[in-house]
DNA sequence: AAGCTGCGCAACCGCTAGGTT
DNA sequence: CAACCTAGCGGTTGCGCAGCT
């Protein structure tokens, strides 16, 4: 394969076009069609490659493109079809008439990746991200060692302080941002997605078959069955997003009634596990977490988000995640 | 007001596929 | 069949602008 020597020549205009030239371009086309773009310039008195007109034709100069910005369909478009196909931007110009590679592009790399990154979902692979969200993750197991906690503390009277309880409320938030995305975003939904469900790497979409925390246990319905827990407050705020579309299958991590909460607690304790559930080397950074339940995640909850030294960790997850400035409300 | 920084976008660069000689 | 040519693609760069200090 041969290279094309076009732009090294010397002599020939870089740079951005003039009007001028933009107009002798347009004349040139109108009349005679772009033809060879190699032979182009020459006759149409250009000072330029014949890759520069092409260029600047089919990305700016061409009579169908569309100008302005685009559209929520659009760039719902360009999401699914970027998952489908990954960095074929001329494919997915394809499928957006008046649209150009180049400026879709430009799109992805300016808003879109930053608006999927900003969700928790990693641009290349189109799957929640692996880092921060691994502290969502942990939260059902955070949750539900709260749940044992205070089980195991019966005799007390729990009293979460109004800093535990304004973070427990922004991780609510939180959660309601992603969770309003994937129930709201039609490029999230089940009827947009349904040519979607295997993409390049041979795995479901987003979060319709595999939510956030990666797995069937879901914040607001553990909160549901934490009768005994004062996080049960946080659960009666104005808007209550709707978890319990549950398609999902995998085991259940936490009870899922009072009565197999009972039940696991009393295991749990027949086996002793009650001893490392207060192990004082706990894992406190909610990173390291993974899905399985380990006793690392047997730190209680009210002690993780009242860490005041992971603030930083938690600003930084929610600055990514919600648009609220830090600190929030204490 | 001046300098700095970050962002968005147009244009360029390097490479490859496919056609032609 | 190899060498060459062309168009097209995706990654990268650099300029202009806006916002901030």
């Amino acid at each position: 394969m041969g290279r094309s020597p076009c732009c090294d020549e010397n002599g020939l205009k870089k740079g951005p076009w003039t009007q001028e030239e933009d107009e002798k371009l347009i004349v040139h086309i109108q009349k005679h069609g772009h033809g060879s773009w190699r032979a182009l310039p020459k006759q149409a008195g250009l000072n330029r490659c014949g890759k520069s007109c092409r260029l600047r034709w089919t990305n700016y100069l061409r009579p169908d493109i569309k100008r302005g910005n685009f559209t929520e369909e659009e760039e719902q478009t360009i999401i699914n079809l970027h998952s489908l196909l990954g960095n074929k931007w001329s494919s997915i110009a394809g499928n957006l008439p008046g649209r150009t590679d180049n400026e879709i592009k430009n799109y992805w790399n300016t808003h879109l990746r930053k608006k999927l990154l900003q969700m928790g979902i990693d641009p290349v692979t189109h799957r929640p991200r692996t880092d921060h969200l691994n502290v969502l993750a942990a939260l059902p197991q955070l949750l539900a060692a709260a749940n044992l906690n205070s089980l195991l503390n019966l005799n007390q009277n729990v009293q979460l302080d109004a800093t535990t309880l304004a973070k427990a409320q922004l991780i609510h938030n939180m959660i309601q941002v992603l969770s309003t995305n994937n129930n709201t975003n039609p490029s999230f939904s089940s009827s947009t997605m349904q040519t979607n469900n295997n993409n390049l790497f041979g795995q479901s979409s987003y979060l319709e078959n595999q939510n956030i925390f990666g797995q069937s246990q879901t914040f607001s319905h553990i909160l549901e069955n934490s009768h005994d827990n004062p996080l049960d407050s946080l659960t009666s705020g104005p808007i209550q997003p709707d978890f319990q579309d549950d398609h999902n299958s995998l085991p259940l991590l936490v009870p899922a009634s009072p009565d197999e909460e009972s039940k696991q607690t009393q295991t749990m304790i027949k086996n002793k596990d009650i001893a490392e559930y207060h192990h004082p080397d706990h894992n406190t950074n909610p990173s390291s977490s993974n899905s399985t339940f380990t006793q690392d995640h047997h730190q209680p909850w009210c002690d993780v988000i009242d860490d005041g030294a992971s603030d930083s960790y938690w600003k930084e997850i929610i600055e990514q995640t919600c648009s609220e400035p830090w600190p929030f409300p204490e």
